[in-house]
RNA sequence: GCCCGGAUGGCGGAAUCGGUAGACGCGCUGGUCUCAAACACCAGUGGCCGCAAGGCUGUGCCGGUUCGACCCCGGCUCCGGGUACCA
């Protein structure tokens, strides 16, 4: 019998389906292990070779957990709401219910071609109204929520009413409040609509005015993590700011919780480091400044983390957005101001960013007084501060802080040095070191004593309070968009209502047309009756993540209908151990979902705090793309290393029409018609074509497509090869050409188990000691390598073991039955089939994983302590059977010795056949 | 600018408690099989010198610690990722 790994994947995995062979349900007698992949947007345009890296990897762990007893969780669905089928649509007038199940039940068949253990009875797809039901309800129970800071949980607004009708807001320690203090009389006087609105301002779902990234290509706002350099991450439109009312997650409630759970977490460093800057703790501290506009007095806040320098406060800045610029603009300056702030109006996101550090700036005609100086100081509006953080106003330090510094040189500020010695005339002196000067009561303290030492005395005076800020802000979460889910919120009078529990799903209407509506209105605004009991719907949908923000939690108990994950289930599965997605995420998915979760620990629905325990990004597989050279205006094509003898063009060519970056010349000129005619200058015979490493693309044609590879060598050589490739979390290239050595492996990994002429030849004989440490030492490298997820040099184990076994002549059954399990993970096919072979009945999934002997794999050896001219004494293990007179030669002989040797102790030495290695003191 | 990661043959990558650098695979060269090619198998393969034995050199650059450095320390260069006026 041959190697057909065409039959025998085929007939594997149509019994794996049919037998249910990967069906999991907690048991309770067995330790459970949940491995999840971060689940596909079904695109159009199906898997390249790069999308299955990290499901492979996840299947090896899956599998290698069950081999060793765990009760594994392995599930995979669909995140299947989302742009690009919505864009299909208002193109091709398509709905995206149709496109996107064509796409799922593509990538279905592409996924089922590579042996996943799935178990796809809980598969779950996102934009599944059974589904979604339970992403409305967490957002109902968001709005029916507020954050208390005093518990440090998510607590029902009733109670919060309660409260309100009790007593007021005075007590009331919230995330977020309203801005100002009412007694509970006054509470109970507001009108409905009064109450409501200050409800809002505590609710964890809540509509709220806010500065928005409005994409007006795509017509919909954005959240933060869908913008890069000032354009939509999906499309690349420009993005540019805008005030609205949008839906909006409470999520800087949790920042604190969610910088603190970082700690506890398996995920990279690197990762982690992301997040904690994603989120931006700073702290310092609030200090207010009067400031007279020649006719009133205001008391206005900043945030400062150097309250160490307010003796060098030599002006203040606003946000252009700021409140305070209309009331501190005096008469003379409004001209000035208007036209400033028009002309920061005009300037996109993406603008302001180029043009970093252009300073532009305009005097309000206010003063402030500095608290500590006495000094009047003028008050500029300035758009390199930020309407959104802090206070949006800033005590400018030129001294010590770059920016400040800039502004305070264009505009003629005075700049005072605090710290000793530091030279200003070219630059500020930001760093946090140094003794105070010029500063009061601070100086001679150094800058890490006068930080604190400030802010006691902004304290004792009633100036101010110490205060953290995060840079994280609440995630926007309406989208002008069809495509998502519906918000379970209905209007009744200008009121925000919930739509009830037992109304859900809230399903997404069917429509015609997936464009807003004639009056500029979201898509839904085309619905038809899109009302709840008469009353108006919301007509925006959730964003992206809102889907994906929980589905692990679904996985656990997927066709439950009456709650998101029973108890029961909860408790089994808990959390994921192991999530396997790239590092793409790390400042949305991952940090919304930790939200999602922790939201609902709090309200006691999920048992762990933290989602997922360890995280490991797999890298990206890059295409490597193959030109060709063009002789210009010619239809000549000139062969790599002739090309620099003429003028040329580069082209991309396919890389199917290219092996071993030889051109198929034929297949060439069948590929497109305007190079039918083509001609060829070749190099002795053929056509060598460039390369270079890209980003695997349809335009750079270097896409590689699973099926192809599958069709080809199988998905087992597949399966292998892209763990060979190189290490899981680095981004490597594709290679087409490097698979052969994986599908030789195979082949002769194959013929351990028959010969030439397809006969078995199995033996029963049973294994001596040289054949049982070539297997004991393959265990230990399998168990050590897939725990650190080193996939890549398994690989190499197991072609040297298999090259020992093969100069060995072993084909002893013991031998290789471990064999067929150790390499089950990797290569789950063609162990199947040899499983089987080996007169077994299937599974080998169900088989226990081998246990390692430290026994067998123990070097032939003896202790043997030497001395050497009488000062140095050795202790080692030589596995040489050199006597002492051989030994001590040597090492007398080693250069090393003598120049060790000095007045020193040597406790170790290493010796490898021949020579000295290793001196060890 | 700031933060994180990386740099090893023609290529992907091994080897980090500091101890034979280049495992394994690709590619290449030579050979066996074949009328021939493909497949398969065997051997060689960092560079320089040498018929060979062998020698010298070698992990981005400069310097340091050490008997010994891809690995540790200091200073750079380049590449990748994140972030960007966050006060």
């Amino acid at each position: 019998m041959e190697y057909n790994f065409s039959d025998i994947e085929k007939k594997w995995q149509l019994y794996w389906a049919s037998h249910k062979t990967f069906k999991v349900e907690p048991e309770p007698s067995k330790p459970k292990f949940y491995v999840l992949d971060m689940f596909p947007y079904p695109s159009g345009a199906g898997l390249h070779v790069g999308h299955p890296l990290g499901y492979i990897a996840s299947d090896i762990y899956s599998r290698y957990k069950r081999l060793k007893g765990f009760n594994v969780l392995h599930p995979m669905g669909y995140d299947a709401f989302g742009l690009p089928a919505e864009q299909y649509a208002i193109q091709t007038g398509q709905a995206p219910q149709k496109t996107t199940a064509e796409n799922i039940k593509r990538y279905r068949e592409q996924l089922d071609k590579l042996g996943f253990s799935y178990d796809w009875d809980r598969e779950i797809r996102t934009c599944d109204p059974s589904y979604y039901k339970w992403t409305q309800w967490a957002f109902l129970k968001m709005f029916s929520h507020w954050y208390n800071k005093t518990s440090n949980k998510a607590e029902p607004i009733d109670k919060l009413i309660r409260e309100f009708e009790d007593n007021g807001n005075g007590k009331v320690n919230a995330a977020h409040h309203c801005g100002f203090e009412f007694p509970a009389e006054a509470w109970n006087r507001y009108s409905e609509k009064e109450k409501e609105d200050i409800l809002m301002c505590y609710r964890i779902a809540y509509l709220g005015e806010t500065s928005v990234n409005w994409c007006p290509e795509l017509g919909t706002v954005l959240a933060n993590d869908e913008v890069k350099e000032g354009l939509s991450v999906r499309g690349g439109h420009p993005v540019v700011q805008k005030k609205m009312k949008q839906w909006q997650l409470r999520v800087s409630a949790y920042a604190e919780r969610l910088l603190e759970g970082l700690n506890e977490l398996a995920w990279s460093d690197s990762l982690k480091e992301m997040q904690r800057n994603w989120i931006g703790k700073s702290e310092g501290a609030e200090m207010e400044f009067s400031v007279f506009n020649g006719r009133e007095t205001f008391s206005m806040t900043v945030f400062t983390t150097r309250p160490d320098t307010v003796y060098g406060v030599t002006f203040m800045v606003l946000a252009p957005e700021s409140e305070w610029v209309d009331k501190l603009t005096v008469p003379d300056k409004q001209k000035e101001v208007r036209e400033y702030l028009a002309y920061v109006k005009t300037k996109t996101e993406r603008e302001r960013m180029t043009e970093t550090h252009s300073v532009t700036g305009v005097f309000s005609g206010s003063y402030a007084v500095n608290p500590f100086t006495g000094e009047q100081i003028p008050v500029w509006i300035s758009e390199y501060v930020l309407a959104g953080y802090g206070t949006g106003a800033i005590m400018a330090v030129p001294a010590h802080d770059s920016r400040d510094y800039i502004f305070a040189r264009t505009f003629n500020l005075p700049i005072i040095p605090l710290i000793e010695g530091c030279d200003v005339s070219k630059e500020s002196f930001d760093a946090k070191e140094g003794i105070m000067c010029n500063s009061g009561f601070l100086n001679g303290m150094t800058v890490q004593q006068a930080i604190p030492a400030a802010i006691e005395e902004v304290e004792r005076k009633r100036l101010g309070r110490r205060k953290i800020n995060y840079r994280l802000r609440d995630a926007i979460f309406s989208r002008q968009r069809y495509w998502g889910e519906p918000f379970p919120i209905y209007y009744e009078n200008q009121i925000a209502r919930p739509v009830p529990e037992t109304s859900l799903p809230l399903e997404l209407p069917q429509l015609e047309s997936f464009r807003p509506s004639q009056t500029g209105e979201p898509p839904l605004a085309n619905a038809k009756n899109w009302t709840f009991e008469g009353n108006p719907l919301e007509k925006s949908t959730m964003p992206g993540f809102a889907g994906s923000s929980a589905y692990y939690l679904r996985y656990m108990d997927p066709r439950n209908a009456e709650c998101l994950v029973s108890e029961q289930a909860n408790c089994y599965w808990q959390d994921v151990d192991l999530y396997i997605g790239g590092t793409e995420h790390a400042t949305g998915h991952l940090i919304y979902s930790r939200f999602w979760n922790k939201f609902l620990h709090d309200l006691g629905y999920v048992c762990k705090e933290e989602p997922f325990k360890k995280l490991v990004n797999q890298g990206m597989i890059q295409g490597r793309s193959n030109f060709v050279y063009r002789i210009k205006n010619t239809n000549t094509f000139v062969s790599l290393n002739l090309k620099d003898n003429y003028e040329t063009t580069e082209i991309h060519v396919d890389v199917n029409l290219v092996q071993n970056d030889r051109l198929d010349t034929e297949a060439f000129r069948n590929w497109n018609p305007e190079y039918q005619h083509a001609e060829f200058i070749l190099e002795e015979g053929d056509y060598i074509c460039g390369w270079a490493i890209e980003k695997m693309s349809k335009s750079m044609f270097n896409v590689v497509n699973p099926d192809t590879i599958c069709a080809h060598y199988g998905a087992d050589t597949l399966r292998m090869y892209e763990m060979f490739l190189g290490p899981l979390e680095q981004s490597k290239p594709w290679d087409t050409n490097g698979i052969d050595g994986v599908h030789r492996f195979l082949k002769k990994f194959w013929r351990l188990f028959f010969d030439k002429n397809g006969n078995n030849v199995i033996t029963g004989l049973l294994p001596d000691d040289k054949e049982l440490k070539i297997l004991h030492n393959l265990i230990h490298k399998v168990e050590e390598d897939i725990e650190n997820f080193s996939f890549n040099t398994t690989i190499s184990a197991f072609m040297i073991t298999v090259n020992e076994l093969t100069d060995l002549n072993c084909h002893k059954k013991e031998i290789l039955e471990s064999l067929v399990i150790l390499i089950s993970p990797y290569a789950p096919h063609i162990a199947e089939e040899l499983w089987v072979q080996l007169g077994h009945t299937p599974s080998v999934a169900n088989a226990s994983f081998p246990v390692y002997n430290a026994e067998y794999t123990k070097e032939h050896s003896y202790e043997y302590p030497v001395s050497f001219n009488g000062k140095l004494r050795f202790k080692k293990s030589f596995d040489l059977g050199m006597n002492r007179e051989e030994i001590e030669k040597l090492i007398r002989e080693d250069e090393r010795t003598e120049k060790y040797s000095e007045g020193k102790t040597i406790r170790k030495i290493i010796v490898v056949p021949g020579k000295i290695i290793n001196i060890v003191v």
